[in-house]
This record gives C-alpha cells, structure tokens and sequence, in this order.
DNA sequence: AGAGTCAAACAGTTCT
DNA sequence: AGAACTGTTTGACTCT
C-alpha cells in the first residue's frame, strides 16, 4: 500500500474533531433535579407526544425487567431478555394506559424510551438502504414500527452523526498510523544522510575529478561541476 | 441536515 | 452481596 492511498482523507488533524464529544461523565442526579429546559411554546405538542410515548414505553419497560430481575441472570440477560420480549413490548404500547404508573413519573421525571431489538433491526435495515429518508419513507416507517414519524426522523439524525463520528476516528487512527510511519521513515534518512557524510569525510578516496573543477553547493551540501 | 448537548438507561468496576 | 461510583450508549432536544 501506498503512503498517499492511507493519507489521502482529506482530514485535518485538528483535536476538536477527535474528541469524543460523549466522553462527559456525570454523577447520576436525583430524579428531581432532571427537569429538561423546555422554553419553546412551539414544540410544546410534539414534546408532549414524545413525553406520552416516553411514558407509556416506561411501564413497558418496567413490566419487562421486573420479570427478569426476578430471575438469578446478570444484567446484561436482563437486557437482552427485555429485547427479547420486544414483541410484547410492541403490543402493549399500543394499548398501554398512563394510570396505572403515577409512582414513576412523580415529580414530573421522565423516563427515556428504548426501542425494541425488531425495531432498532428495522431501523438499521433502512438506515443501511438510505441514511436519509424522505417524508413519505418515514411516514411508512412509523407506521411500521408504531413510532411517532418525529421518533424515526430523529433516529436517523443520530444515526447519521453517530456513523460519521466513528468514520473519523477510524480516519484519524489511520493518519496517526501515517504520521509515525513518516516520522520514522525521516529519522531515518537522516540517519543515513549522517553515515555518509562521515564515510565521505574518512574516506573521499572516490574523488577522481581535480578538486579546481568541483563546487559544492552551500544548502544541500551536494558536490556538483562548474 | 448537522453539530452540540443533555440526560435516562445500561454496563462495568471498586468499595464496604 | 450489594451499594456507590464511573464510563458508555442512545433517544431527544436546541441552535445554526
């Protein structure tokens, strides 16, 4: 492989672009001090969707994991199990009630939706045909996957930044790589460039032409005729 | 649409 | 063993 088929990226090696802007940590706040800042009244209707859905995806949730947790499995199992029973997980949705689960959102918390393992496969899916969709494509989506088309167009929004987020690290590893490879191909040249200019003072037996005939040009150190 | 950010959920590690 | 802490993933939001 050649250096300028690895280097040419076309990226910069600037460290704002590699930075991980998630590697942010935070102590887990008390759940009443996660009030979101919801100062636009314009998105108040679609938060509100997205809150309601929030919600009902929470006793889903809840319903999932209680069962799993009842059960001797690690945590990760206990994952995987409620990715498992996403099928119920779906129906229910559709159908679920909000009264019966005062006890979570007291105080107003909200709890994050997960989708489901058939709809992140689904996503993927369609995210790997196109990583952009066009409002019809979202709306059948939705429909699909019993998300709000607001849900499905932010996904994809993630998506899209999440793939190129990993792209440039791969890129800037590869660079990196690029770099020391030319940082240690220069050392040694200069290496060299070194030894032989000390053979070329020990032993200039090699010198045939008569010294009067010869320059020696001044920045490169190079011997050369008149 | 993309960048930046927040925060819930989750996973792994350390401490008691 | 389980509480406490730390780090990561990901759904959702704001701003440009």
């Amino acid at each position: 492989m050649v250096f300028e088929d690895i280097c040419n990226t076309g990226l910069t090696l600037g460290s704002t672009a590699i930075s991980n802007p998630q590697n942010h940590s935070k102590k887990k706040p008390s759940s009443s001090s996660l009030k979101p800042n919801r100062s636009k009244i314009g998105q108040i209707g679609s938060k509100i969707d997205a809150c309601k859905v929030d919600v009902e995806s929470t006793v889903l949730y809840r319903q999932a994991s209680s069962v799993s947790l009842s059960s001797s499995h690690s945590l990760s199992s206990v994952k995987r199990e409620r990715e498992i029973s996403g099928e119920e997980v779906e129906e229910e949705r559709a159908g679920s009630k909000l009264s019966d689960d005062q006890d979570d959102q007291e105080g107003g918390a909200r709890k994050k939706l997960r989708l489901t393992k058939e709809q992140s496969v689904i996503l993927e899916d369609s995210f790997k045909e196109q990583s952009t969709l066009t409002p019809k494509q979202k709306q059948v989506l939705a429909k699909q996957l019993n998300l709000q088309p607001r849900q499905v167009e932010v996904w994809f929004q993630n998506r899209r930044a999440r793939t190129k987020l990993k792209q440039t690290e791969v890129e800037y590893e590869l660079l990196k790589k690029c770099c020391e490879t030319l940082t240690d191909e220069n050392r040694r040249l200069h290496k060299e460039i070194q030894e032989l200019k000390a053979l070329n003072v020990a032993a200039p037996f090699y010198v045939q032409i008569p010294a009067a005939t010869l320059t020696m040009c001044p920045s490169c150190e190079r011997i050369g005729g008149t």
